[in-house]
DNA sequence: TGTACATCAGTGAACGCGCGTTCACTGATGTAC
DNA sequence: TGTACATCAGTGAACGCGCGTTCACTGATGTAC
């Protein structure tokens, strides 16, 4: 009796073992960058990667399970990346103003270097299927903020953290836009910190009750 | 001698001018709203509209040039309605800061009013050909909040109105997750504008020159 | 009143296209005996 | 040293699918004569 061919098919991609495969899993993401760059995310097709890179198409399915796993790639690095200069920055600050100050530069600066991939980003939100992850990954950086607006006193500061984040991604496609800094923008990010929101302007008035 | 056909092909589409044609582009736009807000932007292909409005393929046709011109229909559909609200709101104010706040209230109410198309445009970013068009209209409301920036002497009034706009985009989205009016995000951007950032922090300390 | 024609809206089968994915295969390299 | 086998990476033709769009057609309504 013949044993049933033991399903062979093609196993699950996990990391290159070979410097080759390495090499060539590398070429695959920074193919995606360039398209990414040129097409925005909806161009961003296995079809054009591969091309891109020179390779054929099943080349592609040897180290990544999909397009889906292969976006989220994209965006893991981005984020490692960022996340890792806004950390560094935000490091020597105690929480407070100072703090996210440092953070939002190093955020605006990430993004410049980064410009493809932030662009790409702002698309995200259409491709409801790898919704979740991401949204947990930029809520990172709402969180980051967080403690430093609760530090900073001011009313609500997980939704403060949020629009903070927010305008901030805002500035980061105003000066993609002008590719290069733009002061003014980032000035108004530091004043609107520097000058926070006060306690309830509402009915209660005890501002200043501690 | 037989005269060409003359081209009778199909006539590009304009207004309905029987009522029965404009109920049936209204139902399609209705069947837009709803597909929508079940499958996003990247679902709302013609063959869903067409589904959900109960009618054939071509009849998507005989309304709309094209996908394309059917998204932008939604789309000018939702601006106009809210662009009315935040006007109707900004009217009675002299530019300053009652006026962003009225215009802010006016938006976030509208938005969650029309939850579907909110959430639609979000991703709208994404479908690059539409993006000419479509950021026109949304710079349309940054221009409603500059000239009021300027009254109150803010340094950058125009990406001040951007960052603005951006910040309240995602108040709307916080509300559109909590189903109903988020206060403190209200509260938020009302004490934002309320202390706004002063002139120059750099250098220059002319604040008062004036 | 009857007939011919024009206009408008609606239909659904058919089309071509690009997409994501699969798969049987090749070939290079490493390892066992 | 030679041979057999396993592993890993890479290939490209082929597949099915859903998409946007087209088109010849039907049928209802209005208008001219």
């Amino acid at each position: 009796v013949s044993k049933p061919p033991q399903i062979p098919r093609r196993s699950p991609p996990r990391a290159p073992v070979t410097e080759g495969g390495q090499r060539t899993r590398a070429a695959l993401l920074a193919a995606g960058v360039a398209v990414a760059e040129r097409h925005g995310l909806a161009g961003l097709s296995v079809n054009a990667v591969v091309e891109e890179a020179g390779l054929a198409k099943g080349t592609f399915y040897v180290h990544f399970a999909g397009r889906e796993a292969f976006v989220d790639a994209l965006h893991q690095r981005f984020y490692a990346r960022v996340g890792e200069a806004v950390a560094a920055a935000a490091e020597g600050c105690a929480p407070g103003a100072a703090r996210i100050v440092a953070g939002i530069d190093a955020y605006l600066d990430a993004c410049l270097e980064n410009r493809a991939i932030k662009a790409l980003l702002l698309e995200t939100r259409s491709e409801t299927y790898l919704t979740s992850t991401i949204a947990e990954r930029e809520r990172l950086f709402a969180r980051l903020i967080e403690p430093s607006a609760r530090a900073l006193g001011w009313p609500s500061p997980t939704i403060a953290a949020r629009l903070f984040v927010s305008m901030t991604s805002e500035a980061a496609l105003v000066e993609l836009e002008a590719g290069r800094r733009v002061p003014a923008a980032r000035a108004l990010l530091h004043q609107l910190v520097a000058r926070p929101p006060a306690a309830h302007s509402g009915p209660r008035r005890a501002r200043r009750a501690g």
